[in-house]
DNA sequence: TTTGTAGTTAAACAAACGTTTGATTTTTTA
DNA sequence: TAAAAAATCAAACGTTTGTTTAACTACAAA
């Protein structure tokens, strides 16, 4: 196996058109022929690297978490203030996400509703994400503001609102075509910290009232 | 036709078994014979009332879509506070997700990133939402706190942060399962609507900081 | 009762699906 | 150089895919 600084070896070129078409055209949507073309490789490779398509899949979930994972652990398990491992925390996994698109459309999009397995797969790496946010900030959030907004309702805002920029990129971006005031990445990853910051972290509300 | 009022007619089971198997299994996913089969119709039945699978589906946008540009227009079209308005149309939406699930699931995560023709139709819907909340929030928020936060931008924050709940809540509820901590759908509502309104009228922020 | 329309059906179409096999080539190890 | 291991290949496996066709039933209007 011949494998050069600057070209691919066939796996990872499967791997990488898979994040492409995957993403693009969903999990069940993309054939494996398809992506075997894409990868310049034949069809068999995929199954003879991988397994299956569905193992395929699970390593792309993998990277994926294992990034945004040790984001959590190294902005938020510090010594510093609620606001400002937020800030860090947000700005860095925002960037992860619009770094690895694909990756995070496929995790949070693909073969979410139904299938068992694939569900038992991502909660074990969601729990890991989700206990960091609760000790973290859920419970020093408690102490400070008196409101306590658990990890399991956090964890889903944070990331959504984070993936929410790429997650209608395609529409958002047919919607200002002609308009053309469409908005900068790295403005857009301001203000969704601000907002998030601010409304949670604002003495003027309380979790009952209205 | 015999059309009572307790049975759906074979259209009517076609479309709430589409929305039952796409949601779950993603429209590439979802095989019209399964589909015929859970809605206990003839498989040429679906094409005859519907004319193709696609079209199936862009029936499913037009609801979803009819019914959250229904609420954004009966909200947010008002003389009332900018905090008011948006309050009432967190919630009335929040709660019209939570009432059409699978709805909403699909025109989220379905179908996005690639085929142009769909993504031309949604656009035309998502652009007059936006066209409302640039008018009654973006423009008067502005005048307000100096910030100004462009409707498509506040437009895919607001319904990430709505659907976030549904998107998410398979895997929430495994990793919850054991720890018993779920929340309910109202408080989360809730915690969305005051994290969002507080964040975005909070004046002790500004865009270029930071 | 005849005519026409809407609804329903089984059957078939070519194409694509994920996976496996066995042979063949290439590379590494001894 | 010989043997072992890894990689690559074309071909085929049995299913399933979305769509179409033509025949058929049921029911309303004339």
């Amino acid at each position: 196996m011949s494998t050069s600084l600057t070209e691919l070896t066939p796996k990872e070129r499967i791997f990488n058109a898979a994040l492409d078409l995957f993403a693009r055209q969903g999990f069940a949507g993309t054939g494996l022929r398809e992506l075997a073309a894409e990868a310049e490789v034949n069809l068999a490779m995929i199954n003879y690297f991988f397994g299956s398509k569905k193992a395929l899949f699970k390593e792309i979930l993998d990277k994926f978490f294992e990034g945004y994972l040790a984001i959590a652990k190294e902005k938020l398990c510090v010594q510093d203030s609620i606001e400002n491992k937020l800030r860090q925390f947000i700005t860095t996994s925002a960037n992860y996400f619009n770094d690895g698109q694909n990756s995070l459309l496929i995790a949070i999009t693909e073969l979410p509703h139904d299938d068992p397995e694939i569900i038992v797969y991502k909660a074990s790496w969601v729990r890991q994400i989700a206990e960091i946010l609760e000790h973290e900030v859920s419970i020093p959030l408690e102490k400070e503001t008196g409101r306590y907004i658990p990890s399991t309702c956090m964890g889903p805002m944070l990331t959504s609102l984070m993936a929410s920029r790429f997650l209608f990129l395609p529409v958002m971006d047919e919607v200002n075509k002609g308009v053309g005031n469409s908005v900068d990445v790295a403005v857009y990853i301001k203000m969704i910290t601000n907002v998030f910051v601010h409304g949670i972290t604002d003495p003027n509300w309380k979790l009952n009232s209205n």
